[in-house]
DNA sequence: AAAATCATCCTACAAGTGTAGTATATATAT
DNA sequence: ATATATATACTACACTTGTAGGATGATTTT
């Protein structure tokens, strides 16, 4: 269950629009990529045989949604980039987000108030 | 510049042993891997041709290198990273690795700081 | 030195990926 | 109704990736 880029590409597009016919996917898509429609296609019908997108034919035309749960998906790229590029140390991993990317203050809050709930 | 997840084990081999000869390489990546031998060398040998490794060939066995920085793969590969699960929001992304992963309070304290000093 | 092991190079081959082109049925605009 | 744009299915083809096998030279062990 290794997803290459532009597979990711095209989930995101689908958790985005929740499910759409082609055309939708072809344009959100084609904003970013540029991708042709069949090659669009391409890439739907070849994960449906992966199981990562379900297609209902019943619908005309046809409506594509991802099949599998973002924030799962979310959870495992997660704990592979952490392993990948921290071997493991989460730590390492969050300070350098931290001080690479912009954080509104909210976010400092909110960030904050999680690290307090986890003294307990 | 999209390397293949193996790809990237091998890099780490490189990172880790900081340069070494093949068969210090193959006994690194047979634990994780169970590589064969003649695996470990094309890929190194592929990597070669794509500049992520560097093979010095006068010496003898020849010396096989990174010829990529870690901290700027890192670098890159988090902003992909944050880009394709989080849409960019870095806040989002810290919070759930914040909740997902163990913490010592070393590091706790170390993010709380770092937190602290984003204030100015 | 012969045997065993290691290093290097070259070759192979199936599966997967990127990227459409064609053909054809269908809906839509004129 | 016709022309035009869409949708769906099928086909194509080069390139990459995973995973070695074989050949041959260098080195180490017995």
């Amino acid at each position: 269950m290794n997803l290459s880029e532009r597979e990711w590409t095209v989930l995101n597009a689908l958790w985005k629009t929740n499910g759409a016919e082609l055309g939708v996917l072809v344009n959100e898509l084609y904003k970013d990529t540029g991708w042709n429609r069949n090659t669009v296609h391409t890439y739907l019908t070849r994960m449906e045989s992966k199981n990562l997108v379900s297609i209902d034919k019943n619908a005309s035309p046809h409506i594509y949604r991802a099949n599998i749960d973002r924030e799962s998906c979310r959870q495992k790229e997660r704990m592979s980039f952490l392993k990948r590029f921290y071997s493991g140390s989460a730590g390492d991993l969050i300070a350098a987000f931290l001080k690479e990317e912009p954080i509104t203050s909210e976010e400092k809050e909110r960030l904050r108030r999680i690290l307090d709930d986890m003294e307990v």
